[in-house]
RNA sequence: GGCCCGUUGGUCAAGGGGUUAAGACGUCUCUCUUUCACGGAGAAAUCAGGGGUUCGAUUCCCCUACGGGCUACCA
């Protein structure tokens, strides 16, 4: 490998939002450069006006940006090597493509849209494997290449529109070594003669994308498989560019596949699988449609990076699997990517949710517990409580607002009580014992949890009783759940006198015979 | 159809000529506990198939099958 600083890009186009598999491969140019301490780039590739989305561009910074994902150049940001959007590029790209017209490496072809269709129809039904504009196919076709040259200089004078097509070898053995996958062998015979520049003045993204990294002196080219088919000819253009020096080197991603039935991870499978497969909500600006992120989802970055990094790298030789970013940037290299495609599993997702939430201090919990609660506009415990809250609840959620959702009961009254514990011990003789429970507790100076502990403990034994008596019937007075945190925990919570008052409530809504 | 890429438990995966083929998620069992969860202990479960090469293949080669990607004046 050569001395080359790294410098590598991710190069989204803006016709839409981006999803896991975006931000994975964002992700690993990140750690990629970082890792090589070269410089991450982010260039907009939008040489097709008519997928233009709004709001696509702007979605993909804050994605980068939520996930921690900085970049040293790109859109907004600027540098040395700009602009960093493809269509404020549009003057550089011409030169290039006449410098393949002179070479007689690219021609011009006048072909409609019609034509195109037709002659595929044709060579399809005569049982032509391929019907591609190719070394074959474009002898037959209006181009620069058939067509006399005056009436090639008279349709360009007259101002017809034509496109520049790369005149492909026709029988050239292409070879490129990437840095997955090893050795990739083509055959140009198989290529076809692709557009680089189209009627409407704009490259397609071949030609864009080879010009710009050259020009921006990309060092290593790290995107998703589905650019495997076309780096040959991406290797092509370099050739006849006379960059073949400076190719960088690529490298193609495995892609992340849907986690039921077959094909790659697509932008639908959210919806339909009831999982996030974006980043972050993504309204649809058309449609009006709205897609769920991770964030909204409850999802916290960090995990959510670990996460995706992971769903086709390992650094290998460890058991980790809980990394920060950073020890991230410091286990990554290109060799530890795996070649097949993965599986996103939702359940696994989750699971690093949880186990980071679970590291979370209390505090910092509380603190987006308030949050959730200033939006439901309950009023919101001291921090000490909340703090209380959190640290008895924690470790059974996986989401903070699962912390809302499991403990409402703090804030709120209870809105219905578990029956099945109701119907079987409360009776009576258990009213009775409760009277006495509460007036025990109501003589406590101290209402802590060891306090609590200590005297419902003792009042059990005193009286011959079986916690199995006690605890469920007080749990289900002070939360309406038989699930949840130690009873103690949630009567310290609730302090001395919500606690009586919850089990005068009881019994007034459940009146024993 | 053609071209290219891939294939270790249900999923993510380590390993890479000789191993009892790690670990994690999930599942199940046990344990802790007043409950749920957490924690702890354990179980079931994998090298797609067939040929080579080799003393020996999960590992290297070939074929087949299967999966995937691409096949636009889209990226």
């Amino acid at each position: 490998m050569t001395e080359r600083p790294v410098r590598v890009r991710y190069a989204p186009s803006p016709t839409g939002p981006q999803h896991l598999g975006g931000v994975r491969t964002a992700l690993y140019n990140y750690l990629f450069a970082r890792k090589h301490k070269g410089t991450f780039i982010i260039r907009i590739e939008d040489t097709d006006q008519t997928r233009f989305v709004p709001g696509a561009e702007a979605y993909m910074l804050d994605a980068l940006n939520w996930c921690g994902i900085t970049y040293d150049e790109g859109p907004v940001k600027g540098g040395a090597y700009g602009p960093y959007k493809q269509s404020e590029r549009k003057s550089m790209y011409r030169q290039y493509a006449d410098q393949l017209l002179e070479s007689g490496h690219a021609y011009y072809a006048f072909d409609t849209a019609e034509e195109l269709d037709a002659m595929r129809e044709r060579f399809k039904a005569s049982g032509m494997a391929a019907a591609a504009y190719n070394a074959v196919t474009r002898e037959y076709m209006k181009n620069s290449l058939v067509l006399p040259q005056d009436e090639v200089k008279a349709r360009l004078e007259q101002g017809e529109p034509y496109v520049i097509r790369i005149k492909m070898p026709r029988k050239d053995e292409i070879k490129f070594h990437d840095l997955i996958r090893g050795w990739v062998t083509f055959n140009s015979s198989q290529l076809d003669d692709k557009v680089l520049f189209k009627s409407d003045g704009m490259p397609t993204y071949h030609l864009a994308n080879v010009v710009d990294d050259y020009l921006m002196n990309i060092s290593h080219v790290i995107r998703g498989e589905e650019w495997l088919p076309s780096a040959p000819l991406h290797v092509t253009l370099y050739k006849f560019l006379g960059w073949e020096s400076v190719m960088p080197q690529f490298a193609h991603l495995p892609l992340i596949l849907r986690p039921d039935g077959n094909g790659k991870l697509s932008k639908r499978d959210g919806d339909r699988l009831g999982f996030p497969v974006f980043p972050l909500n993504w309204k649809d600006p058309n449609t009006g449609e709205l897609s769920t992120g991770f964030r909204e989802r409850g999802f916290f970055p960090e995990p959510f990076t670990n996460m995706i990094a992971l769903l086709g790298w390992h650094p290998g030789h460890m058991q980790q699997e809980i990394f920060t970013l950073d020890e991230m940037v410091q286990l990554f290299s290109i060799e530890h990517v795996g070649k097949s495609g993965a599986r996103f599993d939702y359940e696994k997702a989750k699971w690093f949710n949880q186990e980071y939430l679970k590291k979370l201090d209390a505090s910092v919990l509380a603190e987006a517990l308030k949050h959730i609660l200033e939006q439901k506009n309950i009023e919101v415990p001291n921090a000490e409580i909340l703090g209380a809250i959190c640290l008895s609840l924690k470790e059974r959620c996986t989401f903070v607002h699962e912390l809302y959702e499991q403990g409402y009961y703090f804030f709120e009254a209870i809105r219905d009580y578990d029956d099945s514990i109701v119907s079987k011990k409360w009776n009576a003789i258990a009213k009775e014992r409760f009277n006495l429970l509460a007036d025990t507790l109501a003589t406590l100076e101290a209402f802590d949890i060891k306090s609590i502990e200590t005297a419902i403990l003792q009042f059990i034994s005193s009286n011959q009783l079986q916690n199995g008596d006690v605890l469920p019937l007080l749990r289900i007075m002070l939360s309406g759940t038989k699930n949840g945190p130690a009873v103690y925990d949630i009567a310290s919570i609730l302090g001395k006198d919500k606690t009586l008052e919850r089990m005068r409530i009881f019994q007034q809504k459940f009146p024993t015979a």
